[in-house]
DNA sequence: CTCTTTGCAAAGGATTTGCAAGCTT
DNA sequence: AAGCTTGCAAATCCTTTGCAAAGAG
Protein backbone atom coordinates (compact mmCIF):
# COMPACT_ATOMS: atom_id res chain seq x y z
CA UNK A 1 0.00 0.00 0.00
CA UNK A 2 2.89 2.22 0.71
CA UNK A 3 6.18 1.96 -1.35
CA UNK A 4 4.06 0.70 -4.52
CA UNK A 5 4.43 2.82 -7.30
CA UNK A 6 1.53 5.49 -7.21
CA UNK A 7 -0.22 6.37 -10.39
CA UNK A 8 -3.04 8.75 -10.88
CA UNK A 9 -5.08 6.05 -12.17
CA UNK A 10 -4.79 4.15 -8.87
CA UNK A 11 -5.12 7.19 -6.87
CA UNK A 12 -8.42 7.29 -9.18
CA UNK A 13 -9.32 3.67 -7.89
CA UNK A 14 -8.28 4.27 -4.42
CA UNK A 15 -10.78 7.43 -4.20
CA UNK A 16 -13.56 5.68 -6.10
CA UNK A 17 -13.12 2.39 -3.59
CA UNK A 18 -13.41 4.74 -0.62
CA UNK A 19 -16.66 6.26 -2.02
CA UNK A 20 -14.93 9.41 -3.09
CA UNK A 21 -15.97 10.85 -6.54
CA UNK A 22 -12.76 10.75 -7.98
CA UNK A 23 -12.37 14.66 -9.50
CA UNK A 24 -9.18 15.93 -11.26
CA UNK A 25 -8.03 17.71 -8.08
CA UNK A 26 -8.82 15.00 -5.65
CA UNK A 27 -6.40 13.02 -7.77
CA UNK A 28 -4.16 15.34 -7.67
CA UNK A 29 -3.86 15.90 -4.20
CA UNK A 30 -4.60 12.19 -3.47
CA UNK A 31 -0.85 11.36 -5.83
CA UNK A 32 1.24 14.05 -4.07
CA UNK A 33 -0.32 12.66 -0.31
CA UNK A 34 0.40 9.10 -1.46
CA UNK A 35 3.11 8.90 -3.55
CA UNK A 36 5.53 11.18 -0.70
CA UNK A 37 5.72 8.81 1.87
CA UNK A 38 6.35 12.09 4.26
CA UNK A 39 3.86 13.70 6.95
CA UNK A 40 2.61 16.74 4.80
CA UNK A 41 0.89 19.73 5.67
CA UNK A 42 -1.97 21.39 4.04
CA UNK A 43 0.16 23.78 2.58
CA UNK A 44 3.10 21.63 1.54
CA UNK A 45 0.65 19.57 0.12
CA UNK A 46 -0.73 22.30 -1.63
CA UNK A 47 2.62 23.18 -3.05
CA UNK A 48 3.35 19.79 -4.50
CA UNK A 49 0.41 19.44 -6.15
CA UNK A 50 0.98 23.34 -7.63
CA UNK A 51 4.57 23.06 -8.46
CA UNK A 52 4.53 23.88 -12.09
CA UNK A 53 1.09 25.81 -12.70
CA UNK A 54 -1.95 26.42 -10.54
CA UNK A 55 -3.98 23.39 -10.52
CA UNK A 56 -6.13 23.79 -6.81
CA UNK A 57 -6.69 26.05 -4.70
CA UNK A 58 -6.42 26.44 -0.88
CA UNK A 59 -9.80 26.08 -0.37
CA UNK A 60 -10.14 22.64 -2.00
CA UNK A 61 -6.84 21.60 -0.42
CA UNK A 62 -8.65 22.04 3.05
CA UNK A 63 -12.07 20.42 1.89
CA UNK A 64 -10.08 17.75 0.28
CA UNK A 65 -8.09 16.35 2.91
CA UNK A 66 -11.01 16.84 4.86
CA UNK A 67 -12.65 14.53 3.19
CA UNK A 68 -10.16 11.80 3.02
CA UNK A 69 -10.37 12.18 6.41
CA UNK A 70 -13.74 11.72 6.65
CA UNK A 71 -13.21 8.42 3.98
CA UNK A 72 -10.11 7.32 6.45
CA UNK A 73 -7.79 7.71 3.33
CA UNK A 74 -5.48 9.88 5.02
CA UNK A 75 -4.70 10.02 9.27
CA UNK A 76 -4.69 13.13 10.83
CA UNK A 77 -1.67 13.76 13.16
CA UNK A 78 -1.64 16.97 15.93
CA UNK A 79 1.18 17.72 17.71
CA UNK A 80 1.27 21.20 17.47
CA UNK A 81 -1.20 24.12 17.85
CA UNK A 82 -2.62 25.06 14.73
CA UNK A 83 -0.80 22.86 12.64
CA UNK A 84 -2.20 19.24 11.12
CA UNK A 85 0.08 16.37 9.59
CA UNK A 86 -1.77 14.39 7.10
CA UNK A 87 -0.44 11.03 7.11
CA UNK A 88 -0.99 8.36 4.41
CA UNK A 89 -0.35 5.92 6.31
CA UNK A 90 -3.73 4.91 8.14
CA UNK A 91 -2.45 1.38 9.24
CA UNK A 92 -2.02 1.25 13.07
CA UNK A 93 0.95 3.09 14.10
CA UNK A 94 2.46 5.83 16.10
CA UNK A 95 4.88 8.76 15.74
CA UNK A 96 7.97 10.39 16.98
CA UNK A 97 7.78 13.92 16.89
CA UNK A 98 11.38 15.98 17.36
CA UNK A 99 10.50 18.87 18.88
CA UNK A 100 13.16 20.62 17.52
CA UNK A 101 12.93 20.29 14.64
CA UNK A 102 8.93 20.28 13.63
CA UNK A 103 9.58 17.02 12.03
CA UNK A 104 7.20 13.60 12.40
CA UNK A 105 8.74 10.34 12.26
CA UNK A 106 6.58 6.88 11.97
CA UNK A 107 6.98 4.10 14.70
CA UNK A 108 6.28 0.72 13.44
CA UNK A 109 3.23 -0.49 15.19
CA UNK A 110 5.74 -3.31 16.06
CA UNK A 111 8.03 -1.87 17.99
CA UNK A 112 5.54 -0.10 20.41
CA UNK A 113 3.47 -2.35 22.12
CA UNK A 114 0.54 -1.12 24.79
CA UNK A 115 0.37 -4.05 27.00
CA UNK A 116 -2.88 -2.91 29.18
CA UNK A 117 -5.48 -0.48 27.78
CA UNK A 118 -8.07 1.31 30.39
CA UNK A 119 -11.90 0.74 30.56
CA UNK A 120 -13.42 2.84 28.01
CA UNK A 121 -16.31 5.15 29.32
CA UNK A 122 -20.08 4.05 29.24
CA UNK A 123 -21.64 4.51 26.17
CA UNK A 124 -18.70 5.06 24.01
CA UNK A 125 -15.85 4.06 21.58
CA UNK A 126 -12.81 4.30 20.37
CA UNK A 127 -11.80 5.75 17.58
CA UNK A 128 -8.07 5.79 17.82
CA UNK A 129 -5.09 5.43 20.35
CA UNK A 130 -2.58 7.66 19.28
CA UNK A 131 0.89 7.69 21.10
CA UNK A 132 3.34 10.74 20.48
CA UNK A 133 6.76 10.50 21.65
CA UNK A 134 8.00 13.88 21.58
CA UNK A 135 11.75 13.97 21.31
CA UNK A 136 14.46 16.48 21.82
CA UNK A 137 18.17 17.15 20.70
CA UNK A 138 20.12 15.53 23.49
CA UNK A 139 22.40 18.14 24.80
CA UNK A 140 26.32 17.07 25.97
CA UNK A 141 25.93 16.11 30.12
CA UNK B 1 0.20 17.79 44.99
CA UNK B 2 -3.75 17.69 43.19
CA UNK B 3 -6.12 17.86 45.92
CA UNK B 4 -4.78 19.36 48.62
CA UNK B 5 -5.77 22.72 49.29
CA UNK B 6 -4.50 25.04 47.07
CA UNK B 7 -4.16 28.76 47.99
CA UNK B 8 -2.09 31.86 47.19
CA UNK B 9 0.37 31.31 49.29
CA UNK B 10 1.04 27.51 48.32
CA UNK B 11 1.10 28.95 44.75
CA UNK B 12 3.58 31.34 45.09
CA UNK B 13 5.84 29.01 46.47
CA UNK B 14 5.70 26.54 44.06
CA UNK B 15 6.85 29.44 41.27
CA UNK B 16 9.73 30.44 43.39
CA UNK B 17 10.65 26.56 43.70
CA UNK B 18 10.40 26.63 40.10
CA UNK B 19 12.04 29.32 39.73
CA UNK B 20 9.38 31.88 38.09
CA UNK B 21 9.80 35.26 39.56
CA UNK B 22 5.82 34.93 41.44
CA UNK B 23 4.50 38.54 40.79
CA UNK B 24 0.65 38.82 41.06
CA UNK B 25 -0.95 37.97 38.32
CA UNK B 26 1.29 34.79 37.91
CA UNK B 27 0.30 33.79 41.24
CA UNK B 28 -3.36 34.26 40.15
CA UNK B 29 -3.16 32.57 37.12
CA UNK B 30 -1.42 29.55 38.81
CA UNK B 31 -4.04 29.46 41.86
CA UNK B 32 -6.78 29.30 38.84
CA UNK B 33 -5.00 26.29 36.92
CA UNK B 34 -3.67 24.51 40.31
CA UNK B 35 -6.89 25.19 41.92
CA UNK B 36 -9.01 23.47 39.07
CA UNK B 37 -8.63 19.73 38.76
CA UNK B 38 -10.07 20.36 35.00
CA UNK B 39 -7.88 20.82 31.76
CA UNK B 40 -8.67 23.95 30.96
CA UNK B 41 -8.03 26.57 28.10
CA UNK B 42 -6.12 29.67 27.74
CA UNK B 43 -9.43 31.39 27.39
CA UNK B 44 -10.82 29.52 29.98
CA UNK B 45 -8.17 30.79 32.85
CA UNK B 46 -8.70 33.91 31.47
CA UNK B 47 -12.31 34.35 31.94
CA UNK B 48 -11.56 32.31 35.91
CA UNK B 49 -8.82 34.61 37.22
CA UNK B 50 -11.03 37.69 35.74
CA UNK B 51 -14.45 36.20 37.14
CA UNK B 52 -14.91 39.11 39.35
CA UNK B 53 -12.85 42.30 37.97
CA UNK B 54 -9.98 42.73 35.52
CA UNK B 55 -6.88 40.98 37.00
CA UNK B 56 -4.88 40.03 33.66
CA UNK B 57 -4.77 40.74 30.04
CA UNK B 58 -4.94 38.05 27.55
CA UNK B 59 -1.61 38.17 26.47
CA UNK B 60 -0.40 37.92 29.93
CA UNK B 61 -2.55 34.93 30.08
CA UNK B 62 -0.58 33.21 27.19
CA UNK B 63 2.96 34.49 27.92
CA UNK B 64 2.71 33.02 31.59
CA UNK B 65 1.16 29.69 30.27
CA UNK B 66 3.90 29.39 28.46
CA UNK B 67 6.44 30.34 31.00
CA UNK B 68 4.44 27.32 33.52
CA UNK B 69 4.91 25.20 30.94
CA UNK B 70 8.98 26.10 30.49
CA UNK B 71 8.98 25.43 34.03
CA UNK B 72 6.97 22.18 33.82
CA UNK B 73 4.29 23.66 35.89
CA UNK B 74 1.64 22.95 33.37
CA UNK B 75 1.18 20.33 30.42
CA UNK B 76 0.25 21.24 27.29
CA UNK B 77 -1.75 18.49 25.84
CA UNK B 78 -3.20 19.18 22.24
CA UNK B 79 -6.16 17.26 20.49
CA UNK B 80 -7.75 19.90 18.12
CA UNK B 81 -5.67 22.08 15.78
CA UNK B 82 -5.77 25.18 17.04
CA UNK B 83 -6.41 24.04 20.87
CA UNK B 84 -4.67 23.49 23.77
CA UNK B 85 -5.55 22.35 26.82
CA UNK B 86 -3.67 23.27 30.20
CA UNK B 87 -3.10 20.37 32.53
CA UNK B 88 -2.25 20.99 36.03
CA UNK B 89 -1.52 17.39 36.60
CA UNK B 90 2.38 16.91 34.98
CA UNK B 91 2.94 13.65 36.54
CA UNK B 92 2.86 10.88 34.25
CA UNK B 93 -0.50 10.16 33.18
CA UNK B 94 -2.53 9.73 29.79
CA UNK B 95 -5.62 11.02 28.18
CA UNK B 96 -9.26 10.30 26.68
CA UNK B 97 -10.36 13.09 24.27
CA UNK B 98 -14.17 12.72 23.79
CA UNK B 99 -14.59 13.98 19.68
CA UNK B 100 -18.15 14.47 20.39
CA UNK B 101 -18.14 16.96 23.39
CA UNK B 102 -14.42 18.47 23.35
CA UNK B 103 -13.95 17.05 26.62
CA UNK B 104 -10.53 15.58 28.12
CA UNK B 105 -10.47 13.21 30.88
CA UNK B 106 -7.62 11.45 32.84
CA UNK B 107 -5.98 7.89 32.38
CA UNK B 108 -4.18 7.41 35.42
CA UNK B 109 -0.50 5.82 34.65
CA UNK B 110 -1.69 3.00 36.12
CA UNK B 111 -4.06 2.17 34.07
CA UNK B 112 -2.45 1.57 30.40
CA UNK B 113 0.62 0.35 30.29
CA UNK B 114 3.43 0.31 27.43
CA UNK B 115 5.61 -2.89 27.51
CA UNK B 116 7.48 -2.61 24.49
CA UNK B 117 9.19 1.23 23.67
CA UNK B 118 11.22 1.84 20.18
CA UNK B 119 14.17 2.23 20.26
CA UNK B 120 14.92 6.56 20.26
CA UNK B 121 17.03 8.03 17.08
CA UNK B 122 20.16 8.60 17.74
CA UNK B 123 21.33 12.09 19.98
CA UNK B 124 17.93 12.77 20.97
CA UNK B 125 16.02 12.24 24.15
CA UNK B 126 12.25 11.83 25.29
CA UNK B 127 10.67 15.14 26.92
CA UNK B 128 8.01 13.21 26.87
CA UNK B 129 5.05 9.76 25.75
CA UNK B 130 1.63 10.87 25.17
CA UNK B 131 -1.20 8.52 24.69
CA UNK B 132 -4.64 10.32 23.74
CA UNK B 133 -7.58 7.58 23.39
CA UNK B 134 -10.18 9.23 20.82
CA UNK B 135 -13.41 8.10 22.17
CA UNK B 136 -16.77 8.88 20.59
CA UNK B 137 -20.30 8.84 21.42
CA UNK B 138 -21.51 5.10 20.46
CA UNK B 139 -24.49 4.30 18.39
CA UNK B 140 -27.11 1.52 18.37
CA UNK B 141 -25.97 -0.82 15.87
C1' DC C 1 -31.36 21.23 -15.76
C1' DT C 2 -29.86 19.67 -11.27
C1' DC C 3 -26.35 18.35 -8.28
C1' DT C 4 -21.63 18.48 -7.12
C1' DT C 5 -17.35 20.72 -6.92
C1' DT C 6 -14.32 24.59 -7.20
C1' DG C 7 -12.11 29.10 -6.24
C1' DC C 8 -11.84 33.53 -4.56
C1' DA C 9 -11.89 36.48 -1.03
C1' DA C 10 -13.51 37.43 3.35
C1' DA C 11 -14.21 35.77 7.94
C1' DG C 12 -12.79 33.28 11.93
C1' DG C 13 -10.39 31.74 16.12
C1' DA C 14 -6.33 31.02 18.74
C1' DT C 15 -2.03 32.67 19.70
C1' DT C 16 1.96 35.90 19.24
C1' DT C 17 4.18 40.17 18.92
C1' DG C 18 5.65 45.24 19.15
C1' DC C 19 6.02 48.64 22.01
C1' DA C 20 5.03 51.97 25.46
C1' DA C 21 3.88 52.25 30.30
C1' DG C 22 4.25 50.25 35.08
C1' DC C 23 6.88 47.85 38.84
C1' DT C 24 10.82 46.45 41.47
C1' DT C 25 15.16 47.15 43.26
C1' DA D 1 18.39 54.15 36.14
C1' DA D 2 18.14 49.06 34.71
C1' DG D 3 15.56 45.13 34.03
C1' DC D 4 11.66 42.47 34.23
C1' DT D 5 6.54 42.41 33.55
C1' DT D 6 2.24 43.91 31.83
C1' DG D 7 -1.50 45.33 28.61
C1' DC D 8 -3.33 46.98 24.55
C1' DA D 9 -3.95 46.55 19.93
C1' DA D 10 -2.37 45.01 15.78
C1' DA D 11 -0.52 41.26 13.42
C1' DT D 12 -0.02 36.46 12.16
C1' DC D 13 -1.03 31.78 11.22
C1' DC D 14 -3.92 28.18 9.89
C1' DT D 15 -8.36 26.91 8.66
C1' DT D 16 -13.27 27.56 7.45
C1' DT D 17 -17.06 29.68 5.12
C1' DG D 18 -20.23 32.20 1.74
C1' DC D 19 -21.34 32.43 -2.54
C1' DA D 20 -21.19 32.69 -7.41
C1' DA D 21 -19.23 30.39 -11.36
C1' DA D 22 -17.71 25.99 -13.57
C1' DG D 23 -18.20 21.12 -14.46
C1' DA D 24 -20.50 16.52 -14.66
C1' DG D 25 -24.25 13.48 -15.79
Amino acid sequence: MDNQDWNKQRVLETLRDAGVNPTSQRVEIGYALFSSCAHLSAEEIMQRVNADYPVVSKATVYNTLGLFADHSLVREVIVEPGKVFYDPNVSMHHHFYHVDTGQLQDIPASSLQISKLPDIPAETEVENVEVVIRLRQRVAH
